[in-house]
DNA sequence: TTTAGGG
DNA sequence: CCCTAAA
């Protein structure tokens, strides 16, 4: 037989999905509306529930966690889920969004909703099995979402679901205009809660997901962060990540092999027998080597250690899939996964919040301001309680408000027989998604290109806060280091970070000439930041650097249709940073510092200068001398752009003659001349400056 | 990861 | 600013 290559790339951030939402915790809170009406059930009580839930398992897991994430107080709550329940299904409801519309393209998503379900009015909490049951799997919907141009390009794109709380089903979203596919799924989804550190966190930290009321996109997720807020504690994040454990199940249960691959080409292999899927996480080669990074296949490992289990399939449906696995994941898995994905999972949620804006907030976050939502992050433990007051630098609200409009997502390569069925090869794409997923991404935050590490650091100190820099922010899946489950227990392996960084353009997706990057072509970097920074949207979507999200969001279609697209198109992700002229004050700390440490050491000038600007890469600032030494030498008509001080220029070039003659630089050692003695160790201190020169 | 330069 | 070769 021959095989059939499809290789995909899942953008995340393409129209289609934008982001799945995956609704950890409370997802009766999720829904604004329903909760309270439906009162009937549990539903209605979900606040509750998760706040009891979120204390038992606080006591549970202050034990655990301490284990587990020592360090970051990732703790999250857990999720426990009972058992899976939902099962009614909706096929039709449109709940979310649109994927985008691209005019031509339709694009039928699919979305799935997640129920919560709640046994009995307590539901969840007192099911769930001590142990076990830490976590509830969330899951994420997948949606697949078939536009043409995706298609073309065979991505995938997966999409949240969004749930609503009360209802347990779920419910396929169609996306309108697309005349594609719509599919409901059936599927159950299970849910998780992550016990968070905090109650209260839980409840705030629910996400909502937009619901068909909600208002535009659904798909959005906004979040809301308060910009003093530890990156590593605050915000959650919620993620599908819970889903990818089943989405691991998946996978086997199909035999088929998910490869993922790195740049380096390394695989890991899933395994199985029927159809094999390889997912690979190759970036495209926008050639941002930051996002290939990423992706690389060592993030990426996971687990490919899944259960079998059977699933019906002939459907084609995605419906099995959900049921299977979570059914699957609840009797068994679960409670192996916990202990693996648990970590991750259960992490952080912070609220989320839909872009419909809504969900009733008051109940739920502390926040302010209403639909916020906040996120917190795993890894730190600071509690997200305690949501910053405090003013950031830039940002003129404590909060920071993000948009999310969708995640992008690495190629996957697919294998199939040709014999394979569409409705296999569905699954086994969603199987793929799914296993990606599932082994764990967690979510990475970007800004300016970089990936911030220090989940300790708040937003406000990381430059998250400001409205500049949140265009270069971008939130990327990751893969969850922690495959290895019991490695990463505590560490900061699962700590996300979630930083966002919007990033500049979404452009990658126009050039694949398929209109369908809708979304995130529209959301092009700039443009949205208003005061709220939006941070991912688009943007994020589009480059495949920053912005890739978890949800998965599938297109059958497209990979159907497209068998083997190959053509990466770098340049299509990459983008470039927004630029930032450096102002005077700026010139002046830069000068200063090259004044003090000579050019050549541009790493020690930025830690003197520039270490809290996030934004300003040491080889920024090179460039930056390069272009002030430039502007001192050529005479003051022509230089363009904002004026710089003659006097700093005349620092410049005197810095500059200075160096010439000493010998510039020398890493090691200080300079004989004038400024060594304080250069050398200054680094930062080096604050006393001294204008050496002049 | 930094530097150093060209683009 | 980006991209890269070198270190």
């Amino acid at each position: 037989m021959l095989e059939m290559v499809l290789k995909k790339r899942i953008r995340y951030g393409f129209n289609g999905f934008r982001v799945p939402t995956i609704p950890k915790a409370p997802r009766s809170a999720r829904r604004r509306g329903p909760l309270k009406k439906t009162v009937d059930d549990g539903q209605i009580c979900a606040f509750e529930l998760l706040a009891s839930l979120a204390g038992k398992l606080l006591q549970e897991n202050e034990s655990s966690s301490a284990s587990s994430n020592a360090s970051e107080g990732n703790d999250l709550p857990l999720i426990s889920d009972a058992d899976i329940k939902q099962e009614q299904k909706d096929e039709n409801k449109p709940l979310i969004a649109d994927c985008h519309n691209h005019g031509s393209h339709g694009e039928s998503a699919f979305v799935p909703e997640l129920g919560l379900q709640k046994r009995d009015g307590k539901c969840f909490l007192k099911e769930m099995p001590p142990d076990e049951c830490d976590y509830i799997l969330e899951h994420a919907s997948v949606t697949r979402n078939s536009d043409f141009s995706e298609k073309l390009s065979s991505d995938v794109k997966s999409v949240f679901c969004k749930r609503e709380t009360a209802s347990k089903d779920f419910r396929g979203v169609t996306e309108r205009g697309s005349p594609d596919l719509v599919e409901s799924c059936d599927g159950n989804i299970e849910k998780g809660f992550v016990r968070q550190q905090e109650a209260e966190k839980l409840v705030d930290g629910y996400m909502t997901m937009n619901n068909a009321n909600g208002s535009k996109n659904p798909m959005d997720l906004c979040l809301e962060i308060p910009a003093l807020v530890n990156s590593g504690s605050k915000v959650k994040l919620p993620m599908c990540v819970d889903s990818v454990p089943d989405a691991s199940f998946i996978r086997h249960k199909n035999g088929v092999e998910l490869v993922s691959r790195d740049d380096d080409e390394k695989f890991f292999r899933c395994t199985k027998p029927s159809t094999n899927v390889k997912a690979f996480r190759t970036l495209t080669r926008t050639g941002d080597q930051r996002i290939r990074k990423l992706l690389t296949s060592k993030y990426w490992k996971v687990g490919p250690k899944l259960k079998d289990y059977d699933t019906g399939k002939t459907d084609g449906g995605l419906k099995p899939f959900l049921c299977h696995k979570r059914k699957i994941y609840q009797n068994r898995e679960r409670c192996q996964y916990n202990s693996l994905y648990k970590r991750r999972k259960i992490s952080d949620w912070n609220s989320v919040v839909i872009s419909d804006g809504g969900f009733s907030s008051e109940s739920v976050s502390n926040s302010p301001e209403k639909g916020m939502n906040r996120e917190k992050n795993r890894g730190n433990g600071v509690s997200p309680g305690v949501m910053g007051h405090q003013a950031t630098f830039c940002s003129k609200d404590s909060h920071v408000k993000l948009s999310i409009k969708s995640f992008r997502v690495p190629e996957l390569f697919i294998e199939v027989p040709e014999t394979a069925t569409v409705g296999s090869l569905k699954r086994t794409v969603m199987e793929a998604v799914t296993s990606i997923f599932g082994d764990g991404l967690r979510v990475g935050v970007v800004l300016r290109g970089k990936n911030v590490r220090d989940d300790n650091r708040t937003l406000s100190q990381t430059g998250i806060s400001c409205k500049d820099n949140l265009d270069s922010l971008g939130f990327i899946l990751e893969p969850n280091v922690q495959a290895s489950p019991p490695v990463c227990a505590d560490d900061p392996c699962d700590t996300p970070e979630l930083v966002s960084r919007s990033p500049a353009n979404p452009i990658f997706d126009s050039s694949d000439a398929l209109p369908n990057p809708p979304s995130l072509t529209n959301s092009g970097k700039n443009v949205e930041f208003n005061n709220e920074s939006v941070i991912s949207h688009a943007d994020t979507t589009v480059n495949h650097s920053r912005a890739l999200v978890p949800v998965p969001a599938m297109n059958i279609e497209a990979l159907a249709m497209v068998p083997a697209n190959q053509k990466p198109r770098r340049s299509e992700f990459a983008q470039r940073r927004t630029r930032r002229p450096f102002s005077v004050a700026e010139v002046e700390a830069l000068v200063h510092a090259v004044e003090e440490l000579g050019p050549g050491r541009w790493r020690d000038v930025k830690l003197l200068a520039f270490e809290d600007a996030d934004h300003r890469t040491y080889v920024d600032l090179k460039d930056k001398w390069k272009t002030l030494v430039h502007t001192g030498e050529i005479a003051p008509q022509q230089r363009r752009g904002a004026p710089v001080p003659q006097e700093l220029l005349d620092r410049v070039l005197a810095a500059h003659a200075y160096w010439s003659h000493h010998q510039i630089k020398q890493p090691g050692k200080p300079h004989p001349g004038i400024l060594n003695a304080s250069e050398i160790h200054s680094d930062k201190d080096g604050t006393q400056g001294i204008p050496l020169i002049v």
